[in-house]
This record gives structure tokens, C-alpha cells and sequence, in this order.
DNA sequence: TTTTCAATACTTGTC
DNA sequence: GTATTGAAAA
């Protein structure tokens, strides 16, 4: 092997003792993770139980005992922020060795890895492109239209969705049982996804689930392949175990066969993208996996106080089917768990935002605080709350880099050069600047590609140079073309940074943007040659244009002290002094569509979403639900979410709203009635009623709530509803105002201050 | 071909 | 309330 591995090696702290420095500090348990390293071992590392240390060590560990290359370790993990964030701490550990760990990264990039290596066995060819999501849908209408389906009965989307899914169990076109393809156009799904993935094939395409598939029908079909494989994964590794969907499970079993050096991590109770494919069976049923297999419990907890924790455990209790595990810690006693109840969302923003401006005077940082929400648009509130203050904060997970426009774009161009067959990036840029190839030139090239059975660009080409197409779509279209011949013989010779910068300019998309008078213009040049800058890391246009479909990502300015705003999802993983978690209210925490879909699967990954929310505070956590909630549009009254009372009442503060609270708040929400208080859920909301009817048996009824103040504060009697035109009324937030409108119950309102504003009826009084 | 307007939907989001 | 998307008008 490399000489840099062994000289590591000799590198490596080794006392005389002859324990390697890396060992030491690690508590009972993690040792034993990191010391088993031959059989199946399932490592259920709670949250904060120094699951990361554990890997890493786990890696330095096998390396440096000699137990196997760096090129015989198989190590995946599902982001390429885990992947980048393992390679550095292992080398931090026991130095240079990184390097050689090739087989080191995420399940889609080892994927790619091996199909672009035994490509012609898929009925590819190496220089395959992958193709992201915004592609795909495009290549799923295509082909729904193509089978003369009505896209409004049958929306493209659900169809990608189905596949999807399909591709997460492992499913090839035959595979897909009867009663799933049923699913879509009346059994029509299974033909349709045959379909797609011809044309994949044609395309010279890949998308990201075939980047798990083709790999194992190539393993499976090709014995040889398997064995080569088998052979030189000596150890393999996975991170968040209880993530993997079944196909990669799949893969990871073909490979760990027969030899089961096989280590999972995970945590069953941090499972929360079940709607992504992700099975919890795959963590629960390790043992029946792999026989005979160690599980190592980490349960001490290094980050939160015993509150936070106690909180924590008290919700996740609620749940059925876990690995169970219990939490502790030795730190010192802290504050509690504070729940806090406000009026609307506005007044919570407020308050929270109140209590960030506090941080810096107790001499803590903002970038120690975090608010993480369950959904997205709930963001907005903060933002302008944090806007009109002047508080510093930063979004994560906005739009990506690579999904901007300018950049897909691009990334086109330079697609198409590379892969003339990319017939999806040659339909995105044709008229891009326009240059007078609209719908109907391209469908002439359509037709005539399918005509002569070739590709877009190649139909293109000959349509240029013949009399199919006239006028000024001819001229264009001859003008692209060659521009693409010429781009093609460039990449032979010029460095693709200016082949970049050539085709860019040359077929005019710079000048596109540089003659927008918009406001974003600007930025998209700059974003144009941020790009630019970054092919400059790569050795080549594909070693670039894969690791754009794979590792695109958004470079942050982490520079600063700034509150940060996420999603739950998005925070996994992370940790911070102060949480705050907004909306626990019935409906959007736990989200109602989540329960309508999967009944108490749904329900009960929410609440993985909620314990997974807690465990991110070290020091204190402020959970909050507002009264009232403005959604799509119109305003609704809120229940606090379930989630509020399954919190255990010695790990729990209650705080009220400076605004008054909302009507729980006001109305019998205290200590005293909080012990046995259920507040489940409103028996006779659309909502509920709309739950029940897709529960599933097993699913608890919640008890009748012990508040029935809704009834007082939220509408008086069901006749009031019948408001006209013209009426005056009095609404609890905004005052008094004139019906401008009615339709039902949901009423258009001119109140005082000018503003009309659309409101439901049960919030009004007469005036 | 391009622009504009109305209809529509609308958790979470890695690769 | 708003972003996106598709169909009609310029």
C-alpha cells in the first residue's frame, strides 16, 4: 500500500503501554464499540452519546491495528457533510490516511462510484450523467404524455413519486407487484416505470435511485463482480442505520456477505425520513440480519441536562416499537424544559426574538441559538421579526446553490458537450437565450429524433442542415449547432475552466443575463462565475459535472454570530446552547398530513421529529404554541400540540405569552391540571375529523379535551356564522371592521386600519 | 413566440 | 398568502 499509509501508521501516537492515545477517554460502552471489530455490530447510540467519536475511532482503530487498507474499508454515510466531516476527524486522528480510504463517502456516490466501473453491464456507458430530481420530472411527463395519459388525472408527479418509492425497495420494473402498480393510471405504473427507465438507458442517464439499483442487479447478476467486491471490503461501516432505505440495505447485505464484518450506527429513535423511503425495520431487525451480532447501547449523554434529557425520554416513551434505550447524563441540573403559550405567531416570534436579543448581554453568542421549525414557511415570521430588530440570523436549507437557475442552465451547456445524448439538458438550453426555437421547432426535432431513432442534439444537427425546418428557428438552430461542434473539439484541447467561460459566452447566455435590467441579474452573473471558479478543483468536465449532481452544495458564510433558523429535519446532527421550538400546535406539529398518510407511523415519526428537536438543546429548550395560526391565508385557532403534554411535568415550565396567551393560557392550562391534561386533539375540527377517517386501528382515540374554551373564545354559537355583506364585526386581533365579503364561513373583512383581510367566521363577534 | 393572467396547490428534503 | 404552473392573448 502507500508509503503515506504506513508512515501514518509509525506516526500514530502509540504509548508504551501499547494502547493507542486515541482510546483513552472513551467511556465503557464506546469502547467496546470501538473494540469489536470483527462480526455484526449494532451500535444504538442515543442522541449526544458521542456517536461520531465512536465511528471515527472505530476507523482509526481497524486502521491502525493493521486489521485492513484503507482501500478494503467500506464507510457510508448519507450526507457528504457526515462523509467530509468523517475524513477529517479520522485524520485528525491518525493523520494522512485518508486519502486512500477511496470507499469512503455516501451510499449515492459509492453507487456511482461502482456503476461508472461496470457501466456496460447496466446498459450504460461510463460517462453516464446523473440526472437530479427537477430532471427527472421532466423525463416522467415526458413519458406519461408519451402513453397518452391525461396529466391532470394522472399528475407526473405522483408517478415520480411512486417510483421512487419503488427504487427505495429495491424494485425493478418487474419486481413491482401488481396491487402497487395499480397505484397510478389503473395499473398502468409498472409499464410507465419500464418506460422511464428505457429512456434512462437511452439517455445515457442515471437517476439518483439507480445509482443504488443498477449497482445491485449488477452484483446479482454477475458473480464474479460480487466476489471482487466481497473481497475487498474486509470491514464496512454505515452511519445512520436506521436512515437506509431497503434497497440499501440490499446493496450493504450483498456486500457484507458472507463475511458480516459489518458495523451499523444509528439511532431508531432519530428515524424521521420514513417519507423518504427510510425503514426503521432495517435497525430493528439487524440481529435477524446478521446472527449472532453485538449490540452496544451508548445511552450517557455528553450534551444536555438532565431536564432536556428527562423531556427527551419522557416523549419518546410514548412511542411503540423501539430498540428503547434510556438516556443519563452526569451533568449538573439545569433549567427546565419551558413551554411557553402566545396569542399568534407574530407574538412568538416576538418573544423568542426578545430573548435572543438577551443572549449577548449574558456574554453568550447568537450562533449558540437555534429555532427549529417543523415546516418551512414557518421561517417567514421569524425572519421579519428578526428583520425589523436587527438581529443577525441565517437561514439553513434554503434554495441550494445548484438549483438556481443560472446554474442548471449552465450546467446544461456543459452537459450537452460533454454527453451529446442528454437530451433533457439539450431541451433546457435550445432557446436559452431565446433565440427563436419555441415549442413548435422543438417538436419538430422531436419528431424527427424519434423518426431516425437518435438523439435530440444528433436529430438537431441534421434538421439544420436540411429543409424539415425554416426560417429563422433554421438559422438559429444551425448557429447552436455549431457552436456545439466547435465546443466539442475544444474540450479535446482547452482546460474545461475556459471551455466553461468559452461556451458561455459564446452561445450568449452571458450576455442574456449581463442585458437583464432585473435585480437579480446581477447576482446570477456573480453565481455564473462562482461556478466557474469552482471547476477549478477538478481534473476534469465529467469529474466535475459529477461532483455537481452529488455534492452540490450551497457554500454557507458561516462567518458570523448569528441565530440560526431550520427545519427539525435539517437540524439533525447539530446541537446549541438554546432551542427553540415553535408551533407545537395539533395539526402542524404533529403535522396533520403526516397522520392523514400514515395513521401512528405518521404519528409517531413526528414525535421522533419532536425528541430529536429537544436532544439539540445542551442548555435550555423553549418549546412554544400559538392560539392562532394563519393558514393558507386564513386564520385558525390552534390546540397546543399532543407533543405538550406527554412532556413529563417535573421537566416542565409553563410561561405565558406577555400578549395575554392564548385561550389555554387564560383558561385552565396550569400545573395543577397539567398532570393528567390531554389536550389530544379538537374532536370537531375539519381537521380531526379528517384524521379519523384515516386512522388506522391501533391508533389511540384521544380522550375528549378537558378544555372546552374554544367553544367561548373561538365561536359563540353555529348560527353567528351567517354574517352578510356589510355587516360590522369585531375580530379578537385586529378590531373592528365591515364584511366585504362572504362565502360561507370564510369571510373578506375592510377592518379599521384599512387593511382587509380574509377571515373565518368563528372568529368574529357583532359589533 | 412570447407575455400575461388566472387557476392551483401547499411538510419535511440527501443524493 | 404566495409561488408556481398552464393556458389564452398579444
Amino acid at each position: 500500500m502507500s508509503h503515506s499509509f504506513e508512515d501514518a501508521l509509525s506516526e500514530a501516537a502509540l504509548p508504551a503501554s501499547g494502547e493507542p492515545a486515541y482510546l483513552k477517554g472513551l467511556n465503557p460502552h464506546q469502547r467496546e464499540a470501538v473494540l469489536s471489530q470483527d462480526g455484526p455490530v449494532l451500535v444504538l447510540a442515543g442522541a449526544g452519546t458521542g456517536k461520531t467519536r465512536v465511528l471515527t475511532t472505530r476507523l482509526a482503530h481497524l486502521l491502525h491495528s493493521r486489521k485492513a487498507y484503507p482501500g478494503q474499508i467500506l464507510a457510508v454515510t448519507f450526507t457528504n457533510k457526515a462523509a467530509r466531516e468523517m475524513k477529517e476527524r479520522i485524520g485528525m486522528l491518525i493523520g494522512g490516511v485518508v486519502e486512500g480510504m477511496q470507499w469512503l463517502g455516501t451510499f449515492h456516490s459509492i453507487g456511482a462510484r461502482m456503476l461508472r466501473r461496470h457501466a456496460e453491464l447496466a446498459g450504460l456507458k461510463s460517462n453516464f450523467t446523473i440526472l437530479d430530481t427537477d430532471d427527472q420530472l421532466r423525463l416522467i411527463k415526458q413519458v406519461v404524455k408519451a402513453a397518452d395519459l391525461d396529466e391532470k388525472r394522472h399528475p407526473p408527479r405522483q408517478l415520480a413519486a411512486l417510483i421512487d418509492r419503488w427504487k427505495n425497495r429495491g424494485w425493478l420494473p418487474a419486481d413491482v407487484p401488481n396491487g402497487e402498480a395499480y397505484g397510478y393510471a389503473a395499473g398502468k405504473g409498472a409499464l410507465l416505470y419500464a418506460a422511464y427507465q428505457q429512456r434512462l438507458l437511452d439517455l445515457n442517464t442515471a437517476d439518483f435511485g439507480d445509482l443504488l439499483l443498477a449497482p445491485i442487479k449488477i452484483l446479482r447478476e454477475n458473480p464474479d463482480v460480487l466476489e471482487e467486491y466481497r473481497r475487498r471490503f474486509v470491514y464496512m461501516l454505515v452511519d445512520e442505520y436506521q436512515d437506509t432505505n431497503i434497497a440499501q440495505h440490499q446493496w450493504l447485505k450483498l456486500l457484507a456477505d458472507p463475511r458480516h464484518n459489518i458495523c451499523c450506527v444509528g439511532d431508531d429513535d432519530q428515524s424521521i425520513y420514513g417519507w423518504r423511503g427510510a425503514e426503521v425495520d432495517n435497525i430493528l431487525s439487524f440481529e435477524r440480519d446478521y446472527p449472532g451480532a453485538k449490540v452496544v447501547r451508548l445511552e450517557r449523554n455528553y450534551r444536555s441536562t438532565p431536564e432536556i434529557l428527562s423531556a427527551a425520554s419522557g416523549l419518546i416513551k410514548e412511542n411503540r416499537g423501539r430498540h428503547g434505550k434510556t438516556l443519563w447524563t452526569e451533568a449538573a441540573e439545569g433549567d427546565r424544559v419551558t413551554v411557553l403559550s402566545v396569542w399568534d405567531a407574530e407574538e412568538e416570534a416576538r418573544q423568542i426574538a426578545d430573548e435572543l436579543e438577551l443572549l449577548p448581554k449574558k456574554g453568550e453568542r447568537l450562533a449558540s441559538a437555534a429555532i427549529l421549525v417543523r415546516a418551512s414557511h414557518q421561517m417567514r415570521e421569524f425572519e421579519e421579526r428578526f428583520v425589523a430588530v436587527g438581529l443577525p440570523y441565517r437561514v439553513i436549507g434554503g434554495p441550494r446553490f445548484y438549483e438556481r437557475q443560472e446554474i442548471r442552465d449552465a450546467l446544461a451547456y456543459l452537459r450537452v458537450v460533454h454527453q451529446g445524448d442528454d437530451d433533457l439538458a439539450f431541451e433546457r438550453i435550445v432557446n436559452k437565450p431565446k433565440r427563436g426555437i419555441g415549442d413548435k421547432a422543438l417538436q419538430d426535432i422531436q419528431t424527427a429524433a424519434r423518426r431516425m431513432g437518435v438523439s435530440l442534439g444528433m436529430a438537431a444537427r441534421r434538421l439544420a442542415d436540411s429543409d424539415e425546418i425554416t426560417g429563422k428557428a433554421r438559422t438559429s438552430l444551425r448557429q447552436l449547432m455549431d457552436g456545439f461542434d466547435r465546443w466539442r473539439i475544444a474540450a479535446g484541447s482547452l482546460p474545461h475552466v475556459d471551455l466553461a467561460t468559452l461556451v458561455l459566452e459564446e452561445s450568449g447566455y452571458v450576455e442574456m443575463w449581463q442585458a437583464d435590467k432585473s435585480v437579480e441579474a446581477e447576482g446570477r452573473l456573480e453565481n455564473l462565475k462562482e461556478l466557474i471558479r469552482s471547476m477549478e478543483g477538478f481534473e476534469n468536465l465529467q469529474g466535475f459535472l459529477e461532483h455537481v449532481s452529488l455534492v452540490m452544495e450551497a457554500e454557507q458564510n458561516e462567518t458570523g454570530d448569528k441565530v440560526s433558523i431550520m427545519t427539525l429535519h435539517g437540524a439533525k446532527g447539530l446541537e446549541f446552547d438554546t432551542v427553540f421550538l415553535p408551533g407545537w400546535e395539533e395539526g402542524l406539529f404533529p403535522s396533520q398530513r403526516s397522520m392523514d398518510e400514515n395513521g401512528l407511523a405518521g404519528l409517531e415519526e413526528e414525535r421522533r421529529l419532536a425528541y430529536v428537536g429537544i436532544t439539540r438543546g445542551k442548555k435550555r429548550v423553549q418549546i412554544s404554541h400559538a392560539a392562532n395560526r394563519r393558514t393558507h391565508g386564513l386564520w385558525q385557532s390552534a390546540i397546543p400540540s399532543r407533543f405538550v403534554s406527554e412532556l413529563p411535568p417535573g421537566a416542565v415550565e409553563l410561561k405565558e405569552g406577555l400578549g395575554g396567551g392564548g385561550f389555554n393560557a387564560r383558561q385552565g392550562f396550569s400545573e395543577n391540571r397539567w398532570s393528567n391534561a390531554d389536550f389530544s386533539s379538537s374532536y370537531d375540527s375539519p381537521g380531526w375529523k379528517r384524521a379519523q377517517s384515516n386512522v388506522r386501528p391501533g391508533m389511540q382515540r384521544p380522550r375528549a379535551p378537558l378544555i372546552e374554551a374554544q367553544a367561548t373564545i373561538v365561536s359563540s354559537d353555529p348560527d353567528s356564522a351567517g354574517f352578510g355583506r356589510g355587516d360590522e364585526v369585531l375580530h379578537a386581533k385586529f378590531g373592528r371592521g365591515k364584511v366585504t365579503h362572504a362565502d360561507g364561513n370564510k369571510l373578506t373583512v375592510r377592518f379599521q386600519d384599512g387593511s382587509e383581510k380574509k377571515v373565518i367566521a368563528a372568529f368574529l363577534n357583532r359589533a
